[in-house]
RNA sequence: GGAGAGAUACCCAAGUUGGCUGAAGGGGCGGGUUUGCUAAACCUGUAGUAGGGGGUUACCCCUAGCGAGGGUUCGAAUCCCUCUCUCUCCGCCA
């Protein structure tokens, strides 16, 4: 959420900050909403200040014995006005909030401008696209080769896109899960958390999936809770309407979580194979800084994810997302995109964002600078370490060779139980 | 799922015949006095926040706020309704 009082005094600046996310986004709706908002307010506190002062008056004079119908009389009236003014300020108040609430976050000034993931700025790119000297298969061949996945079965018991991974294929799974997890713990400093995979309105609000994007998640109307679509959600909100101590500052956590996500408006995209699906596993990578540092920690973040796949030796580009490609709430995203044969070209795995402020506004957020200071919003950060599913796809045509075997790479091995060929 | 108890400021905790209580009293924390230092004693300060207005940008004023949201009333921590969470007992259960 931007801050309100940023607009009321800079709308030019902001509108045209937002416009190079959307040219269609115009403030003037919200800047008359606030002006009514502000004119209501001011007169039902003036009638306000007159109430408190003549109920003093009138529980002065009843102290006293004496009566205070007259005064009575008169406050009915303004108590029936101060309740017009109340309702027609919520009404007001309502259309302020949401609108304010689904604006996007500003994006940085280094963000370029585009509308698709054509436009995004290729950074850096690592290792080598492997040369095939046979014809590569796609994932989900070499899947039910080798009987490690089962798309169709997935199908029978829970619908299109999930999967069945047996064997091998689980046990792939799981090994990414505990090495991604234990590298970021022993090596990048994060504290490891296993977090609710539902979470309440609340929590939706704070990182930014709700109001605007509740058709991309799946809903438990009977408890009101909502499946999460990353851990992003549980690990950010495990702060929520709290102030932190500035010198634990960055906080670093990570966990892994199984993600749902609808994937409303995603009919026809990538119908083969597993790299969309409505349930995937990620290790999720998030930090709480102060305003002062997160984009020195945003750095940090994208390196810690880059390193997983630098020792899981895939081959990968980084990329810089163009506003057109810019997630709601992010102020700058890196995505790491790893290479998938199937596909011919590079997909995203990783994706790196500074929200700045903005989630920490919705989510109450706040880190006191110095003692005795006034708490300000402190700055979050989250990145895939990695998204599961998607390493899985990137290690069985990357590493497959021409007898559709899989090869797992070094650092794996141990978290396979010392196994070094899938098929072998 | 059934029955009961509770939620008040950083923590504990008074306050429910509605009205100088925006909140007694402790503890903690900040400042001070006595003191060679520490401890102790004494004095003193201590809502944070959100929203709005003013401003000489030092600050000042107003409104809201006693778990959350509604309602009754001239006036609500206090009365009524709904919800959330915590604790105890029973039931069920990985």
């Amino acid at each position: 959420m931007i801050d309100h009082r940023l607009i009321r005094e800079n709308p030019g600046e902001v509108e045209k900050q937002l416009q190079r996310r959307d040219p269609g986004i115009s403030l003037q709706p919200y800047l008359e909403l606030d002006h009514k908002r502000r004119n209501i307010l001011q007169e039902e506190e003036r009638l306000k200040q007159v109430r408190n002062k003549v109920s003093q008056e009138i529980a002065e004079a009843k102290r006293q014995g004496g009566d205070a119908q007259e005064k009575i009389l008169e406050m009915q009236k303004i108590a029936g006005k101060i309740k017009e003014l109340e309702e027609e300020r919520r009404g007001v108040e309502k259309a302020w909030h949401k609108f304010l609430t689904e604006l996007p976050n500003i994006p940085h000034e280094e963000v370029p401008v585009g509308t698709t993931e054509e436009d995004n700025k290729i950074i850096s790119s690592w290792g080598e696209i492997p040369e095939f000297s046979f014809e590569p298969r796609p994932h989900w061949e070499l899947g039910e080769n080798l009987d490690i996945l089962d798309i169709p079965r997935g199908g029978k018991v829970a619908g299109s896109r999930f999967v069945f991974m047996k064997g091998d294929g689980a046990l792939l799974e799981r090994a990414l899960i505990n090495f991604f997890i234990d590298y970021h713990t022993a090596h990048h400093g994060y504290q490891e958390i296993f977090p609710p995979f539902l979470a309440n309105s609340d929590s939706m609000f704070g990182t930014g999936q709700l109001p605007k994007f509740a058709q991309d998640l799946f809903y438990c109307p009977e408890e009101e809770l909502y499946l999460i679509p990353t851990a992003e959600v549980p690990l950010t909100n495990i702060f929520r309407e709290e102030v932190l101590k500035n010198e634990d500052l960055p906080i670093k956590v990570c966990g892994y979580s199984a993600c749902f996500r609808s994937e409303a408006g995603a009919h026809g995209r990538d119908t083969r194979g597993i790299i969309r699906q409505h349930q995937f596993n990620k290790v999720e990578l998030v930090n709480f800084t102060s305003p002062k540092t997160s984009w020195e920690q945003l750095e940090v973040l994208v390196s810690e994810a880059e390193k997983i796949l630098q020792l899981l030796e895939l081959p990968y580009r980084k990329v810089g997302l163009c506003t057109g490609d810019l997630g709601f709430a992010s102020a700058f995203t890196y995505d790491l995109e790893v290479w998938v044969p199937s596909s011919g070209k590079y997909r995203e795995i990783s994706s790196c964002t500074n929200f700045t402020d903005f989630q920490a506004r919705r989510a109450q957020i706040r880190h006191r600078p110095a003692p005795g200071e006034k708490a300000e919003y402190a700055h979050t950060l989250n990145g895939s370490g990695l998204a599961v599913g998607r390493t899985v796809v990137a290690i069985m045509e990357n590493f497959q060779d021409q007898e559709g075997r899989i090869h797992i790479p070094r650092v794996l091995q141990d978290y396979m139980g010392g196994k070094k060929v899938i098929g072998g």
